[in-house]
DNA sequence: GTTGAAACGATATAGTGTATCTTTTACTCC
DNA sequence: GGAGTAAAAGATACACTATATCGTTTCAAC
């Protein structure tokens, strides 16, 4: 899990940059997002906004900021699933343009990884061969962690 | 795409191995995969169901056929953007424990491929260093065809 | 304080999918 | 051929995910 306190300061500062406001609800949002490690559909992350806090927080709202967060690239949606999760290089300098994910499909843990660029490639080689000149800079696995044993397959 | 008389006959085959009808319902909603060659969300397969035959196919209707198409190995349903396309190994015998797909993003075109048992190890081994002891038998790439440009990334 | 833009609240609605119950169809047994 | 039976299909309701739109509040600059 990610340090809390420098993730949320990191946040401030890219809002600053953005020039947008850091506020009660957005800092609600990645919170929940930072603290609960796994992934979240919109609703659920308005749930824990309710329980966190003091006031209801609305479904509309939480898609805004997530679409805003997910800008900022403080968080990323994962399509398989239609859930989203906290970017796990908020806090460090690091750089990345591709997007990896491992997604427990028992528990939602994700796992950010970065594949070896061997792993890439080869992907790269095979959507060549079958005609795709692209592929999406976000790659999805599912399967399941250590934790969770497979229950189906 | 694939040879439509064939895929229907194998289809009528395996639907009597199990001792299950092949009724027009299933008959509609399986040809109308076949000859998209694409990704159809559930409610476009009605659609196309409805143009095509006499009468009104029910969405209710579709998804269970689509869940017991997929039952029989006939058709993937595809998590990456929910949608679903017939098996491209409907009409061989190649047996295939292992899916992979890609996903035009533009034209929703769809791709079954094989990757390099190379490529699936790489992504094994990336997978169990960030915890993950398996991984899911099907996966899904998005990315763009020969025939459309990345628009985005 | 006034103003204006950003942020938020609220409602409506579309798309995807499941649950449940009723009706129809088709097969078997007589 | 007709009754009984189970599979298949129809119909309705509803949950979840997401977007569109419009009104209200907040807050910083002036």
């Amino acid at each position: 899990m990610l340090d809390y306190e420098k993730a949320i300061s990191v946040a401030e500062q890219k809002c600053a940059d953005r020039g947008i406001r850091f506020t009660r609800r957005r800092k609600q949002v990645l919170a929940v997002l930072i603290k609960a490690d796994a992934a979240l559909s919109a609703y659920e992350i308005a749930e824990l906004c309710d329980a966190d806090g003091d006031s209801k927080m609305p479904a509309m709202s939480v898609y805004r900021i997530l679409e805003l967060l997910q800008d900022g690239n403080l968080i990323h949606r994962l399509e398989l699933a239609n859930k989203y999760v906290s970017c796990s290089h908020i806090s460090c300098s690091h750089k990345h343009k591709q997007s990896q994910f491992l997604i427990c499909d028992s528990c939602r843990h994700v796992e950010e990884i970065d594949l070896s660029s061997e792993a890439v490639d080869a992907l790269r080689v095979a959507a060549s061969a079958a005609g795709f000149n692209s592929i999406s800079s976000q790659l999805e696995i599912k399967g399941w962690c250590a934790q969770c044993q497979p229950s189906r397959n």
